[in-house]
Parts: C-alpha cells; structure tokens; sequence
DNA sequence: CCAGTTTTGTACCACTCAATCCAAAAGGAG
DNA sequence: CTCCTTTTGGATTGAGTGGTACAAAACTGG
C-alpha cells in the first residue's frame, strides 16, 4: 500500500528504500550543529548524531555545509511554527510579547541552555557566508514582521504604547529575545532573566 | 640602557631577544578569533595575524587553547578600560548608560561590525569549556557590577526610576548591549539600533 | 528470478590540523 | 673572542578532516 503518490515508480525500476526517516536525521544534524557550532562539528559527529553512515550523510545531504544550510532553514521553519502557537493564545498585543519572552526563558530552562541557532549562526560567520547571510536575514525579517504586527496590535487594543513605531519596538523585542538566549547560553539564572523581560515589557506598556 | 629591571639578567648569560612586541603580537590573534571564532581560526591564521612564525607562537604562547584564553583576557581588559573612559564623562546615571548604549552603535559602525568577542565566545562555547567560562562570568560580573553603580547613582540623581532593582537593570543594560552587538554583527542598520537603544534607556528613565 | 536503480558499508583519498623537533642565529656578560 | 641561553625558521609528525570510490545489498515491477 502506497501512502505516497510522489514515490510511485511508474513502470520504472524501484530503488533501494531507506533505512531512515530524512527528517529526523537533519533534526538530529541540527541539535549537533546548535550544540557545538558549524566548525567543531565533525563529519563524524554529524554521523553519529543523525544515526547514518558516512555514505547517507553524503547521498543525502551532499556537503557538510549544504547540510548546515538545511538543519538552518529547518530550525528556522520549526522556530516561526513555535512563535505562531505562542502569539495566538494571546490575550492582547502586549500580552502576545510578554508570553514570547517567557515562553523564551521557559524553552532554554527546560531545554538545557542551548540558546539560538540563529543567534549562534550569526555569531560564529557575521555576515562572511551570503547563503547564510541571506537565511539569516529571512528569518530575521520574518520574526520582525510577526512582532510589528504584535505591536500594531497592541497599539489598537491599547496594551502597548503609541510613542514609538511598530518597526522599532519589533527591533527592541527581537533584540531582547536574542539577549535572552545569550543570557542562557551563559548559563545565567532564571530570575535574571525574567527581570530582563519584565522591565522590556514594562517598556512597551501603555501609560 | 637598560629600562625594564625584570629583565636584566645580573651575571647570567642573556638569551637570544625577541624580536615582536609580545602585546601586539597577541592582538593581532585577539581580532583572528574575534573575526572568525577559536574552531574557525588555524595556527596559520595566528601566524599570519601575529606576524610571528610557528615556532615562535608556540614558544610564546604554548598552544592555540591558552593563546586564546590570553587573547580574551585581553579582551576584556581593553573592554572594561574603554567602558570605564565612557562611563566617567557622563552628565547623571542614566546619560552614563545612554552614552554606553551609543558608544556601542558608535564603535560597531567604525570599526565594521565585529561584534563582541565575548559574546561570540559565549555563542560558540556556551557552557562546555570551564576556563573559558569562568572568564565569560569574571566579565559578565564586572560589567554587571558597573552598571549596577551607574543604575544606584542614577535613583539617587533622579535620573533612573526606583521600581526596579540596581541588579535588575544591569542585566537589562548588558542583555541589551548583548543583543546590539548581534544585530550589528548580522548586520542590521543604524536607525534599528538606535531604536532598540533609546527604548532601552526610556524603560530606565524617572517618570 | 531478473533487471534496474538507489542505498549502504568499507576502505580510502588528499589535505589540513595543531603541535614538535632541531639546528642555525642572535645577543650580552665575561 | 667564548659561553650559555633563547629565539627563529624550516622540516616534519601523527591524527583527524571533509569528501570519494566502489561493490555488495535491498528493493519492486516485470
């Protein structure tokens, strides 16, 4: 029984399946890349953290840095999809960031301190590579636009002050998302950084 | 003539003299690993960087490891002097943070957006590297403590609100020097950093 | 069972890595 | 000059890097 028609083979000769589900080996290619950076992730560790050999790694994922791209955008897909469930159980604009932030401090305490890919990324090559320059940016842009569109919001309902544009109170949060996660990748502790987000908060709300 | 009593030699043959200044020669590999991080940085890079030949880096500094502890160390040093020279010329508590704040956007945009060395570090080690980490939190609680003092001079010149704790606003001021050292590195442009800075000194402003 | 295609494991490649060795060079005290 | 030391440059090391080659394995439509 064939679930997926894009597999069919047409009368043409059918291949060797996997053994392996490619998702989760790029899932696991992503928490080696998070945990340890682009460089001192090796061949083998990327083998080792995705379950597969050297020859499916390549037949897969071509290149070490093609698979770094692809763990990336992976991150980035299930980092909006996240941030999306957060924002929507929202009470108002400002209530929207407010959770953002705690959902932040939340995830890092309950997930070991990883921090951010993204904010890894951005540290480890700055702008030097423009393919993940160019990921980075999309990202970026995208979680800027969901938190303007907060701000709007929360200007209209009358949680979030009207003194300063959409765009930049996005930059302030976005800013202090990623001062979060390096706050925890630090390995600073919880009350510090619920005392940041509390006076960010604070900062946006209408007087 | 000799000016440096520590290296005369009273009676014992004296070697062979370098022939590098020791301090520039570690500058030169501080802006390697700021530029591209430890993994990313070879020993031919601090060759190159140093101006020093193989044989030469390794007798001075013994390894890449200590070289790079060595190379954050003066890091922060130079960080903790500049910030220092910044703080003093400051009118109240909260001009001092704001003119930190802008200092930052000042010297991300001169000298083409390096980031922070510690920052990167921290993104690149997190927590794994024990030395490098007890150098991060020596840092981390020296900047911390500055700003602190600023915050308690600041509630008592009535610059700075009183509803929050010195400590808590420190680690919001270096959260937010954190995040635009990021946004400078991935390259955001002046306007957004100036947003996110001046939201960041009115959370902090007596009302 | 066969044909035809991809996957998989093993061995292997050239190269770079951090680090070492060693002899020649360089200097001042005596 | 000689002596003693450290520095310096060049050659070299062994381990590990990212990546490849190739043949055996696995699968299904015919």
């Amino acid at each position: 029984m064939c679930t997926d028609l894009s597999k069919t083979w047409y009368g043409r000769p059918v291949p060797r399946p996997r053994e392996f589900d490619e998702t989760e080996a790029l899932e696991g290619a992503m928490n080696a890349f998070w945990a340890r950076g682009y460089e001192a992730t090796s061949t083998q560790d990327l083998c080792a953290a995705t379950g597969l050999g050297r020859s499916s790694v390549y037949n897969t994922f071509t290149s070490k840095e093609i698979l770094f791209r692809r763990a990336l955008e992976h991150y980035i897909r299930l980092g909006v999809r996240s941030r999306a469930a957060v924002l929507e159980q929202a009470d108002d604009g400002l209530d929207a960031i407010h959770r953002l932030l705690e959902s932040v401090i939340d995830d890092e305490l309950t997930h070991g301190r990883r921090g951010c890919l993204v904010v890894n990324t951005v540290a480890e090559f700055g702008t030097t590579d423009p393919e993940i320059t160019a990921h980075v940016e999309a990202d970026t842009a995208a979680h800027l636009a969901s938190l303007a569109e907060c701000a709007r919001l929360g200007q209209a309902d009358g949680s979030i002050t009207r003194d300063r544009e959409p765009r930049d109170i996005a930059e302030f949060v976005h800013s202090t998302v990623s001062g979060l996660r390096l706050m925890s990748r630090r390995g600073a502790e919880r009350p510090a950084m619920t005392a940041v987000a509390d006076i960010a908060v604070a900062a946006l709300a209408h007087r």
